[in-house]
DNA sequence: TCTGGGGTCCTAGGACCC
DNA sequence: TCTGGGGTCCTAGGACCC
């Protein structure tokens, strides 16, 4: 609600939510000045879906989560780039490291959004608004690539009030304007509140914050569920977290890794399914292994031509990071499904239940030789680490096309 | 050339134990 | 013997976020 202009008012502003402006999209262009001006998009590619659009390319309508086909039909000069997610990581480290110069108080929310308390930079760098531009303009000098930021007392409004500021921009939101900004505006713009959420309150005649700040907890709750009342309630009525707390992974590991993958094709052998959920729990328990976990709750899901979606899960007795045992289990969990009237768009592996190795350790059950699986999987991650990926195969991946 | 891939959390029912 | 209740684990699905 105020420009970003009058510092003063920021003051009582701690919380900044950092994003990034289009932010695959700008890394992919930013040494390519010739697409600057033109519509760009990241992804689309055969089955897939916009991941980042420039703004150019969104003039014409096109937004993130797009499928590559409507994006053309609404843009077909657009220019397709494909996503270099190394590239991306490299640029959200450096971000994430002026964020730090700033202050240690960093919650970095994904790649490209991180919430930030500067309480303790003001004395050095000057007031909340005053530090989102000095961020912005190293961000741009340094990175080349735009952000907006939002300035608030709590998290969620930094938050609502960085996508206002969208692009290149900053908006302070006081705390005593708070209520006036946030009761205007649509449900839907509440963190957590999706399409189908947002659909039901609106049936129910709650179109906007200040509608559902007027209603009961409990009655919200009977409608979207005790936690999403709840949380919905507290937001609404301007309650919200005001801590950022910094994430350490090696604290805070995962709760589950997964990957899944869509086929080229819809598909119904299974011996290519089977191929499939080999390299997945391949990739999956690599992963896993060099983050040192392993897990107990195998999960599979299947996406059919319908696109209805399944999942199977089974718990083993105890946790594994060995690529054949979830191979294994995710093959019977698939055959399990039994006879299949459609075919398959989808398929994916999922280990849940993550625990830290030193914590996971297994009961050799009589007769289960001390090593073998999990020795091969481990000879493989260093032929990989050293001679690059897909030099050591297992023999069912060498024979036929991959998907 | 309709609709990706990585996650998290919540809900609800049933099993099982106390 | 009957009844009730709470807690935890497992499974499946759904909604949401980036």
């Amino acid at each position: 609600m105020t420009p970003a202009g009058s510092p003063d008012r920021s003051l009582a502003c701690p919380i900044l939510h950092v994003d990034m402006d289009a932010f695959y999209a700008s890394v992919a262009i930013r040494d390519r000045p010739e697409l600057q001006s033109v519509p760009v998009i990241v992804g689309g590619g055969h089955r897939g879906v916009v991941l980042s659009a420039n703004y150019p390319a969104r003039a014409y309508g096109i937004r993130s989560g797009m499928s590559g086909r409507q994006a053309h039909d609404l843009c077909p000069q657009a220019v397709r780039v494909s996503a270099e997610f190394g590239e991306f990581e490299r640029v959200s480290r450096s971000v994430m490291e002026i964020f730090r110069e700033v202050t240690p108080l960093v919650e970095a929310y994904s790649l490209d959004e991180a919430f930030l308390d500067v309480s303790g930079a003001v004395r050095r760098l000057g007031s909340p608004a005053q530090i989102a531009e000095h961020i912005r303009a190293r961000v741009h000098d340094e990175q080349r690539i735009d952000c907006s930021v939002g300035v608030a007392a709590t998290v969620s409004v930094a938050k609502l009030a960085s996508r206002r500021a969208k692009p290149d921009g900053v908006l302070v939101v006081p705390p005593d304007e708070m209520v006036a900004y946030l009761h205007p505006l649509d449900v839907g713009e509440l963190f957590g509140i999706g399409p189908k959420t947002r659909a039901r309150l609106h049936r129910l005649g709650l179109t906007t914050v200040g509608d559902v700040a007027r209603t009961p907890r409990a009655t919200l709750q009977l409608l979207v569920g005790r936690a999403l009342g709840a949380q919905l309630h507290q937001l609404a009525s301007g309650a919200d977290r005001t801590t950022v707390t910094p994430r350490r992974s090696d604290h805070d590991p995962d709760r589950s890794m997964g990957s899944d993958e869509t086929f080229g094709r819809d598909v119904a052998d299974r011996e290519v399914i089977s191929r499939e959920l080999l390299r997945l729990a391949g990739r999956v328990t690599a992963r896993m292994r060099r983050a040192r976990v392993a897990g107990r709750t195998v999960a599979l899901r299947v996406r059919y031509t319908d696109f209805t979606t399944i999942t199977r899960s089974h718990t083993l007795p105890d946790p594994t990071d060995v690529t054949a045992e979830v191979h294994a289990e995710a093959l019977r969990l698939f055959d399990a499904l039994g006879p299949r009237r459609l075919r398959i768009r989808l398929v994916g592996v999922r280990v849940e239940g993550l625990l830290p190795l030193e914590r996971a350790h297994r009961q050799l059950s009589i007769g289960e030789r001390e090593h073998g699986w999990p020795d091969a999987d481990r000879a493989v991650d260093r032929v990989h680490q050293r001679f690059g990926r897909g030099v050591v195969r297992p023999a069912a991946l060498l024979t036929g096309d991959r998907p």
